[in-house]
This record gives structure tokens, C-alpha cells and sequence, in this order.
DNA sequence: CGCCACATTGGACTTTGTCCAAGTAAGGGG
DNA sequence: CCCCTTACTTGGACAAAGTCCAATGTGGCG
């Protein structure tokens, strides 16, 4: 994990007490939190840290490449810390949970020059949905 | 188009000018629009028709199965009133706006038992990244 | 054609996120 | 080791999207 904190020094990012707090609190936990979740457990380490500095820190973060955002339901975004295994996502339609997973096959390839009408694609997110077996039980 | 009003007035909807008038707009666009672009093409045929009412009736066709809530980013929700034909979303990262694609492949298929953790999965949803023509020439 | 269950309304409220001006501190140069 | 520059942080105001609710209106059954 200090791996995280290497690259992001050698990045030219200045190594303050919040940002180190943001990038330990992602990198503990392998849930998809939001950011007002980043924001509680940050404030647990570092009571001062301000909402404004875990929103910017998080972009930070995704533009850098170290975290993506993942919007699967319509309520927060959310921040995936996974982001060197691209992966994609399997949503529980009931109680909302979320696994990553690792699909076969290259889904941009999938989609042939004729149906991009212009656009520059760069990237694609697969989510599957369905009922996780807790809920199926229940 | 009275397809749908029909079919609606065949689940117990009451008819009103309201209702009417958010199925016009939907039914008349086949681009995909936020709640508060309906609403301001509702109010050009029904000036005193309300965001809330436009909120909940979306939500009704929504619930309804006739229209689908898209949610690409944390940006406005988009309905998408071509409900009934299966297909995927390009979405332009810049300007948020989005084209409905038919790529080749079939991405459950891609998904081996061994990634579906006990999940029933259902559906599967794709969406493309890019920038659109219009913001690469701004 | 009258009634009442269902619909509509507008405004207050919530949630999520962005912006900004002023204060603070990281870390390289001396 | 200290200072200076400059990037970073802060809190509060603001914004956008959506929800809720009590009062009012109305579609359509009987």
C-alpha cells in the first residue's frame, strides 16, 4: 500500500497528512464506498480533514488513474480502488451490493467502427445485474 | 404513439392532460432526455404542468416498464423511451450525451458460472466512453 | 351528474457535489 | 536548518437534481 503513496510522490503530488489519510482509507478497504463514506471513516484518522479535501483528493485520484468512480445506482458515486485489474461489476438488484468480476471476452472490440458515429471511445463498463444469493434465500 | 396511451389507460392509468402530455414528449423525442428537459418540453404544451408531476409520472413509466432510467454519471438521470428494443449507450464524457449502440457479442455470455458468486443474473448493461465530435472540435 | 380516490401543485427540504477567497504547510534552495 | 514559494486545505456559500407533503383539483365509475 505504501506503493500507492510511491507512485503518487513520484507523481509530483506533495505528500500532505490528508491526502495520506484518503489514499490509507481506499487502499483498507476493498468495498466500493462513496465519498461521504471516504469522508466519515477519514474523519475518524484526522478530525479536521474538510469534505472539500476528500472531493478534491478523490478526483485527484481518478485522474491520476489510481481510482475509478463507478456509478451504478443513481444515488453517489462511488470509488473503486481496484482500478490496475480492470474489472467490472455485479450488482444485486435487491440489496444493492456490488463484486467485482473478471467477464472473458473485450467488449470494445465489440463494437464495430460503423456503430461509434464519431466519437473517440476510450473505455467501456460492463455492470450485470441480478439477485445476489442472500437475497434469493431470503 | 397512442400505442402507449393505450396500453397505459390498459394498466389503470388515469388519463390526465399531465400524463398525456409527458408521454407525447417522450414518445415524440428519440433522444434521451433528463426529467428536467421533459419538463421543459411539457411546459411548452401545458404551461402549468409542475416538476414534480413530471418526476412522478416518469417514475410511473419507469416502474411501468415503458421507459428506462439511465444513469451514466452523477449528472442528471436520462429516460430512454426505446424500452422495448435491447441495446446499449455511448456516452460522451464531456457533454453527457448519449446514442443508443447495438454492438456485436452478447457480454452474458462472457460471464463464466465461475464469476457469478451464486448471483441469478439477469441482465447485463454496457456503456461506452468517449467524446462525442461535437466537444472534440470545441 | 356527483363523488371520491387518485392526481397535481408549489414550495420547502435533502442529498450530492462544486466553488472560492483566505489561511496553512510541504519541501527544495540557500 | 530555515525560509520562501507555491500548492494544498478549509469552511461556508452555492448549485443541481430529486423527494416529500398538505392543500387543492379532477377523471371517470356508478
Amino acid at each position: 500500500m505504501s506503493d500507492l503513496l510511491e507512485r503518487l510522490r513520484g507523481r509530483g503530488w506533495r505528500m500532505t497528512a490528508q491526502r495520506r489519510v484518503v489514499a490509507e482509507v481506499l487502499d483498507g478497504e476493498h468495498v466500493h464506498l462513496t465519498a461521504d463514506e471516504v469522508h466519515a471513516r477519514a474523519v475518524a484518522k484526522l478530525p479536521e480533514i474538510s469534505r472539500a479535501t476528500v472531493y478534491n483528493t478523490l478526483g485527484e485520484l481518478v485522474s491520476l488513474g489510481e481510482v475509478l468512480e463507478v456509478a451504478t445506482d443513481k444515488r453517489a458515486k462511488r470509488y473503486d480502488p481496484n482500478a490496475h485489474r480492470p474489472h467490472h461489476h455485479l450488482v444485486c438488484a435487491r440489496c444493492g451490493a456490488i463484486r467485482d468480476v473478471h467477464p472473458d471476452g473485450n467488449p470494445l472490440a465489440d463494437l464495430p467502427e460503423s456503430e461509434r458515429f464519431g466519437f473517440m471511445v476510450s473505455d467501456v463498463e460492463v455492470t450485470y445485474r441480478g439477485v445476489c444469493p442472500n437475497c434469493a434465500a431470503a
